[in-house]
DNA sequence: TGTACATCAGTGAACGCGCGTTCACTGATGTAC
DNA sequence: TGTACATCAGTGAACGCGCGTTCACTGATGTAC
């Protein structure tokens, strides 16, 4: 069978690319996994091909180092932020809780999906510094969208307790304290719970109302 | 002169020991100072030693290793806890701004002033069992002081927005979040602007009262 | 369709770099008498 | 006080371990005719 008649077929994608995406993707699989068993930094190139179940020389066939594969890993998750930028609207008057919580939430949501990716572009960050400087890239990003919804508060004639970026750094902190707390064991969340507790320190925080 | 006379002589230490505890000390500044600029994961030993202007060699005759002098400096910001511990009465009422002000600036300036060694602490805790559980217990150490003080709020009728020891694990987490952003250039604030801003915005969060 | 050759994904042992750690050596300080 | 020897802090070149990375090899897949 000729190439052109393999392309002709339609359904049968060549037995070689096929291998090659699968190895590709047990290795990302497994490196979320490892990463987020041990950290990115403790993890070595062989704990990830032995995850995968693959020889130590096959990781460089797809990736050229560990941090190329966080790269990739960190493609995967922007592609799907983008996919939520094309999200419904939303209030975004922060003097109603409701808005507050659908920020609250969206961010709780992506940040627990995608801990072991966030976790370690955060090590990564550490010791790299162009994985510092993607970081604080994405942090901007985050704040970019939300930061003009906190307007609204001295509008309705009520005091913000700080500037409105100091409050979203003390807000976006305190997401990620309690999502790590959760996430180790010091304390139990449901998501719900979480997402309803933050709202309201929040909401009180910054409108000054009881809530 | 015999070592009696010397110990007789009293102002006069041995001169050895005397070099010795200047090297010492040579190493522990130049670490902190070393840490705080390229991180702790990122120090070489001979980084350090270079700091400090010795050999290479020399570092193992006062520490065993990296972790090792990592402890020691430890063990000097824990003497300056015990210091601190024997600090005067304070509010302890939640329901008071001020109590919560008192807590809020004591430990945005413990954090302040140690951050070479707590940013180096929380970086050895990735990668090694045995910081991440003094880590832990630090945390621990410094909430139990004030966990008792949130019961204050329910006990006037107020209602927490979250359990008392989520609603510590959100203020902590606030406030390395400004002073990170602080310390890394995102955000200008003065000790008492970030101490007003954050004991503001707990205050109504734990609350619900305006303030 | 069949055969001969080319290419490619995967393998795992071997290589080599970077850095922690050692150690023989030096000069200064301490001790004995 | 002076001399001879012992000890110790510091030195920096050399060593060696761990791990990232390479590469010759294998078997399977693809291509040419």
């Amino acid at each position: 069978m000729t190439h052109a008649d393999a392309e002709a077929g339609g359904d049968r994608r060549g037995r070689r690319k096929e291998r090659s995406a699968e190895t590709e993707q047990a290795l990302k699989d497994a490196a979320r996994e490892v990463f987020a068993e041990r950290g990115y930094l403790n993890t070595k190139i062989t704990d990830i091909t032995a995850a995968a179940g693959r020889a130590a020389g096959s990781f460089y066939n797809h990736f050229a180092s560990k941090e190329d594969l966080l790269r990739a890993l960190l493609d995967d998750l922007a592609a799907e932020g983008d996919a939520d930028a094309a999200r419904p609207e939303h209030k975004e008057d922060f003097t109603d809780p409701d808005a507050i919580r659908y920020h609250v939430e969206a961010y709780w949501r992506f940040s627990r999906r995608n801990w072991p990716v966030l976790r370690a572009m955060s090590q990564a960050a550490l010791v790299n510094d162009e994985f510092a400087a993607i970081m604080r890239q994405f942090a901007v990003g985050q704040r970019t969208d939300i930061l003009d919804h906190m307007a609204y508060v001295p509008a309705a004639g009520l005091r913000l307790p700080t500037s409105p970026e100091a409050g979203l750094t003390m807000m976006f902190a305190a997401i990620e304290g309690l999502l790590q707390a959760t996430r180790e064991g010091t304390l139990e969340f449901t998501d719900e719970q979480a997402i309803e507790d933050l709202t309201r320190f929040f909401y009180r925080g910054l409108t000054g109302r009881d809530y």
